[in-house]
DNA sequence: ATGAAAGCGCTAACAA
DNA sequence: TTGTTAGCGCTTTCAT
């Protein structure tokens, strides 16, 4: 391992103090004369030394990584999390190590143990449903814990995120309002994506409520992208020709839908209304503005680092933080 | 620290062997017998025992950590590239801890330094300019270093990426073919994105040598995105009337380039020919699927990991890796 | 096949 | 303000 950098008693030897003294320095200790620093400093420059956090974490029990559990890298609002996550830590000091799961509760579960073995000080990890053995040795681990995404009453620690229920009936509601009676859905990743499920639940339970109708559903068991929801839009259409509106399950498969639309020249929203789920910016700068419901992913990241940051001080935040979601009127309803 | 799962010693207790017996078993030693392995087991089991990887690593000065430094998450490209380099690592039980440098050259050398404390088995860094203390740091280090995303002769200790001279080359010569004379460019991140600026020199010395014009050029130094595309495509074509095709510096921009066309009923590629670099999915999925250069993100994050694999396991890989490019026959030109 | 001793590089706790 | 002692949890090396 020897960095090239040295060890502590080496830059200790350099300096003549005691290696106490250089780890005080380097700690930013206070009680250490103004010379006695000075001559540390120059023994740290002169040596190239960098300190071996390993060691530290070791011997003080305290790491400064935090394991970040997420499904995917591929779909970008994981990104963005991860991005809000990391701005937080940086000021803080800490490092994220990232683990992707793939959608796979096997992969998580195998990750979430290869995470602990490393001693994190605190674990994010996306969405609400894992495998028990996850639960088990979350529940078992004394760093603190935030599932971000979704909102649960019962989180296995600390929870941030946003009902997804409530989303989807925000839309159901803006698009009854608009006088659309006749829905289909259009959905993929419904195995592993639990908030589209919960999303199109909400959907659903309002337009029935409202007096409107599902009249066509197509779902596809595969990672969401532009392409799948400009694939399959044709064939959802083609199930009902007398569909009014459609909610998409995200953003992404709603921008094939649109592509679709203005490839074809099917006129929007008059011959159908589209509306979906994430606030993407690629949905904003489409020709036609997407009608949306945009998730807070950044703002969940920060929300999520600083909770644990929060409880690594001492105090005692909530174990459950809603981040809310903010409907967007585009130009597709 | 201690994680609610005990240490060897506790195991060993246990299974009534010695700490070494334990760590055997653990390691997968083969000289253990059938019995004592058995015990060991079980003992690690009832115990919920998950060892800890930070002692492990400073004992054998051998971590199981890479570093891998980006400088962005919001661009797609990196998160795929991400994804090759987890992919890879994963079947080989190391794990991927990002940074991510925000494109500035300070952030990336604080970030290495803080790298470099967790002592990684190996470094992954995007692109081949950097801070001087970063070179200094990562000349130091005994770590296998890979610079991944650009091509260089001289790199720090291996490199893997692709000719972006040449990827500009080989649009302009496309161009040149088709018949387009008078050209224009529009590029961002000039400051930060170097890569960008060696395909925009490869594509002017094309042109110009072919008989083309560079007719008028825009650069932002913003982060790129499909919104900023859109937002500077109309200032661009203001600058020239005459402007037959528009090279852009990503398909970011350029999706949103096209996005303002399909708005504003300019048709491409008659009226305006468009052509980028990157082959992102949302670019193949517009109507028009955007003519462009197909960057192998994935594959380059693949190759660079199996290069620090490789030396890990004691083979000498090449120094450079020349990942290559694929040009893609859109409709846009 | 199994174990004992020593130590990785650092920090906590206690002394001086 | 500075130093000493002990040990974090594991692996290496050398015995047996």
């Amino acid at each position: 391992m020897s960095t090239g950098s040295g060890t502590l008693s080496e830059v200790a030897a350099t300096a003549r103090v005691s290696e106490m003294t250089v780890s005080r320095v380097l700690r930013g200790k206070t009680n250490v004369s103004q010379k006695t620093r000075a001559r540390v400093l120059e023994a740290v420059q002169s040596l190239g030394y960098v300190p071996n956090r390993m060691a530290a974490a070791l011997a003080s029990a305290k790491s400064m990584q935090l394991a970040v559990i997420i499904p995917s890298l591929r779909n970008i609002v994981f990104p963005e999390l991860l991005a809000g996550i990391t701005d937080t830590l940086e000021g803080a000091g800490y490092q994220a190590v990232i683990g992707v799961s793939e959608y796979s509760l096997k992969r998580e579960a195998k990750l979430v143990a290869a995470m602990i073995s490393w001693r994190p000080a605190g674990i994010i990890i996306t969405n609400a449903y894992h495998h028990p053995d996850v639960v088990n040795l979350l529940t078992a681990s004394p760093a603190p814990i935030v599932e971000v995404m979704e909102l649960t009453r019962n989180p296995i620690d600390m929870c941030v995120g946003l009902n997804h229920r409530k989303a989807g009936a925000a839309t159901a509601t803006r698009l009854l309002k608009k006088g659309y009676r006749r829905f289909a859905y259009l959905g993929c990743d419904l195995e592993a994506d639990k908030a589209a499920g919960k999303r199109f639940k909400g959907f659903l339970e309002t337009i029935t409520q409202g007096g409107g109708e599902l009249v066509a559903k197509s779902t596809v068991d595969e990672p969401s992208s532009v392409a799948l929801g400009r694939r399959h839009f044709a064939d959802l259409l083609a199930q009902s020709p007398r569909i009014e509106a459609v909610y998409l399950s995200n953003d992404a498969v709603a921008s094939g839908a649109l592509m679709y639309c203005l490839a074809e020249g099917i006129p929007v929203p008059e011959k159908i209304a589209i509306a979906s789920f994430s606030g993407l910016e690629i949905g904003q700068a489409m020709p036609l503005p997407l009608t949306t419901v945009r998730s807070p992913r950044y703002k969940m990241g920060c929300l999520s680092a600083q909770r644990v940051l929060d409880r690594l001080n001492g105090k005692k935040p909530p174990r459950v933080t809603d981040a809310g979601f903010e409907l967007i009127e585009g130009a597709t309803t």
